[in-house]
DNA sequence: ATGAAAGCGCTAACAC
DNA sequence: GTGTTAGCGCTTTCAT
């Protein structure tokens, strides 16, 4: 397009921003980084000549002399959650107006996908990385030990020297659904699961480990290995009742699961009856609303990715946060009366 | 934790490949590159020495030295959309085996957002775009333009000189619902409409002048910026009933619109009367599969980002695709036996 | 507090 | 086909 040297990228560069303030190099990358040690009165006139010049700095030269980008990794389990992508939009919020770049993998559950990611994204340098809970291969957790590169810890609490993770136990989460069923009289519990990642089986532990200090026998349990969905939730729910009809409450470990349950009472002409109470680990936003008599269990997701993101910017600053654990509580919403 | 000089990445380099291969730095880079000027028995020395080095190529010394990165920039409207988000891992997996980093830029269906991610991604100088539809700011255009990356266009189509997009026409979906619903006889039809995007314009449009065509009066709209929910759907299909209860046919802009419809029929007790057929436009995976006598619009999600992603390796690999547009179909996919 | 010099790791340009 | 040289744009180091 334009005339000049190929090598160039035509775009203004810092030296011409120096010359134009009339100081060195080095004194307006230090004014522009705002770094303390310098002038007020040279850092404006840099400024001004940046703006002038509609500089901006070339992230390539950057990570090339400082052996350390701008980006942010953050890796999550899907896409197709919900959860994950108000997740993601929480963190993208904090982080890119302070200047970062906020890089997305999905690992579809797979821990050897994870695995490659973190390979691949650590020959990007990047500044920080946010994972989502603790469950991942032993080479993964080395390759970032190796990387020293800050990390947070996101959905799972573990209170350890050295970790900063934000999120809440999702065992409370679960034994909280099992005295919330039992404090209304249910006796006869089932637990329906689907996509089993480690968290469902957290939530499910939970769960059984409150019903069995209540000295009652443990959940059915309905667990599948396929992807949560609203469809699966309706056969889970047929094939429950068909096995254990005198269930008379049930823990879906994901919303979409509990609303399929739900659409497939109705679709059969019988909401689900009143002696049944239903809940659901909350994930589908909008159709959660609709389904009339279910529980269920509100996790903080926006809030999380911002904390999450927060934690990473003051490991960034060299502030060691104080909780390592910070907790973020999740609620039951008993919707049971609409 | 390593005591080497600060500013190193202790990561092994070129130069040492080079060394160990026996080769000048250079041959060991076109080697690595493949490059076609390089004699094989050398390359294989220089990919034996980078495989027992554990050699990985770093991307700011690459991007910097040639003012072109290999990372992809994608950008999509939304995220809580399930089409995109199928779209951009339909797109991650042609480019990440070979070698390209995706990045996902989410604009809210909001042009100044859009805008100010082209002005960001632009600095770090991405070697291809791929771009949701047409419509966009002039300032955006410009800077594309005037950037000089290769773009493609996903999900609309437009037959220009220079333009390379992928996707199906919108306004030939929304014809085609009209003449099923007519064909069946439907004589008071609707369209329910959610988020306003281009995309629902045209099928509007297309729907209303197939309608028109047919010497029929208008569709009756309902039409409101809100995104688009199955919560919302119902509320909306309230509405419609109320205002025009004689209504026979609707085609809803989307399908989790649709579905809502249904579902709040079903939770009323009754479900959709035979009388009116529903039509949406298939966004809600899983969900759709449940809704009973639902038609709906099926559109090739995967495949156009797996084609965007193609044509875009064309591009940059010099080659015109021949097909400036790339018509991948849809089709209509009826239930209403179900 | 500011600057000069060197260098990060790689590839474009040009010679051979 | 291969190598030499220079340079991409920035920040670190060290001197002042």
């Amino acid at each position: 397009m334009k005339d000049r040297p190929s090598r160039a990228t035509g775009r203004p560069t810092l030296a011409q921003v120096a010359a134009r303030a009339g100081v060195s190099q080095i004194t307006a990358s230090r004014a522009l980084r705002s770094i303390a040690t310098v002038d007020p009165q040279l850092a404006t006139r840099v400024h001004d000549a940046a703006k002038a010049l509609a500089y901006v700095p070339n992230p390539a030269a950057r990570t090339l002399a400082s052996a350390r980008s701008h980006s942010i990794l953050v890796l999550v389990p899907a896409l197709s959650n919900h959860l994950f992508i108000e997740t993601l939009e929480a963190i993208q919020d904090v982080l890119r107006p302070r200047g970062f770049e906020v890089l997305i993998g999905n690992y579809h559950y797979r821990q050897d996908e994870e695995e490659e990611l973190i390979r691949n994204y650590l020959s990007h340098q990047p500044c920080g990385i946010l994972l989502t809970g603790f469950n991942r291969s032993e080479t993964a957790a080395r390759l970032l030990a190796n990387a020293g590169v800050p990390c947070v810890y996101m959905m799972e609490l573990r209170q350890e020297e050295g970790i900063v993770c934000v999120g809440f136990s999702q065992e409370a989460a679960g034994a909280k659904v099992a005295e919330h069923l039992l404090s209304r009289g249910r006796r006869k519990l089932a637990f329906v699961g689907a996509q089993l990642d480690a968290r469902v089986l957290q939530r499910r532990d939970g769960y059984q480990q409150a019903i069995a200090r209540a000295g009652l026998p443990p959940a059915f349990e309905i667990m599948t290995p396929e992807p949560s969905s609203v469809e699966l939730g309706g056969d889970l729910f047929n094939r429950l009742l068909k096995e254990h009809p005198n269930t008379d409450g049930i823990f879906f470990c994901n919303d979409d699961l509990a609303f399929g349950a739900s659409f497939e009472a109705l679709r059969k002409g019988v909401a689900i009856p009143e002696q049944i109470s239903v809940v659901g680990f909350n994930d589908l936003p909008g159709a959660g609303q609709m389904v009339p008599r279910l529980t269920s269990v509100r996790t903080p997701r926006a809030t999380i990715g911002q904390h999450a993101a927060s934690s990473l910017l003051s490991l960034l600053c060299g502030e060691t946060p104080e909780v390592t654990a910070l907790d973020l509580g999740f609620k039951l919403m008993v919707r049971e009366s609409s």
